[in-house]
DNA sequence: ATGCTCCCTGTAGCAACTACAGGGTCAAGA
DNA sequence: TCTTGACCCTGTAGTTGCTACAGGGAGCAT
């Protein structure tokens, strides 16, 4: 049994972060002491550690909930399971593209500075209207 | 002359925003007609195509303020502006590295995946702890 | 007069935390 | 024993950048 600093510092999770994840359902209520403080078993430090691991990979919430409530039956196809990473994957090729795109825009635009003031700056330039 | 639902067509802008805009001082409080509707002019859709703009390259609304009151003031050298250009950029590739790591460890969970049942999946051996 | 579309203010919601404020608890040292 | 300090508690509000109402008013056409 561990105190929520220690299961924080075991998970690199900051405190609150735990008391968020146990309000909106993520973490079961833990059991108090005599003193009304939160201690934790090694199956809680388990699942958080799944949580962390999950957002550290980009999960968000309601995906982590799902991973772990078809974890919780674990008899089950894990298709399932199959689908939500891979939807993930698919999102994080998405993001990649957008900024990728993003960088070629704003490379072009920086390249173009000629370093005189303000009011002949081509960042400004390509970024203000109706003057192209 | 445009009324707040003309400014965000002109600009795809939803009217909410734009009010958004106004409220955290981004965009002037414009003038108003006798039954209380806001009026925009060239200039207030000037400046609004510029937000747009700034935030479709991916600029905080912070980033953008300072690039607006740096334009405001048009005679000063553009070293700030191409100084907050940069730094977004590099933001940006950090967000790009950071995302490519992830797809690698993420694809490689996947192709990991035996499909089986839950509790022999490697996905979610991938993301449990102490099973390594 | 009635409907319809637009506009107004003010407030609350989203994601995923983070940061207090204003207390209580507990172990250790003087 | 008393006190100090580190930890813990609840509850609420802030962050970013919007978006979505609720409950009204304005303006125009029929
Ligand atoms: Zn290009
Ligand atoms: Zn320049
Ligand atoms: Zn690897
Ligand atoms: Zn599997």
């Amino acid at each position: 049994m561990r105190s929520i600093g220690a299961l924080g510092k075991a998970t690199n999770t900051k405190v609150e972060t735990i008391r968020y994840y146990e309000r909106i359902g993520l973490l079961a209520p833990p059991q108090r002491t005599d003193g009304n403080y939160r201690t934790y078993d090694d199956e809680a430090l388990a699942r958080l550690s799944f949580i962390r691991r999950s957002r550290d990979l980009g999960f968000s919430l309601d995906q982590v909930r799902a991973l772990l409530s078809l974890t919780d039956q674990g008899t089950q196809d894990c298709k399932t399971v199959d689908r939500i990473a891979r939807d993930h994957m698919a999102e994080i090729e998405r993001k990649i593209a957008d900024l990728i795109a993003l960088r070629h825009e704003l490379s072009t635009m920086i390249e173009s500075c000629g370093g005189g003031n303000i009011s002949g700056c081509r960042i400004i330039e390509a970024l203000s209207p109706f003057d192209n």
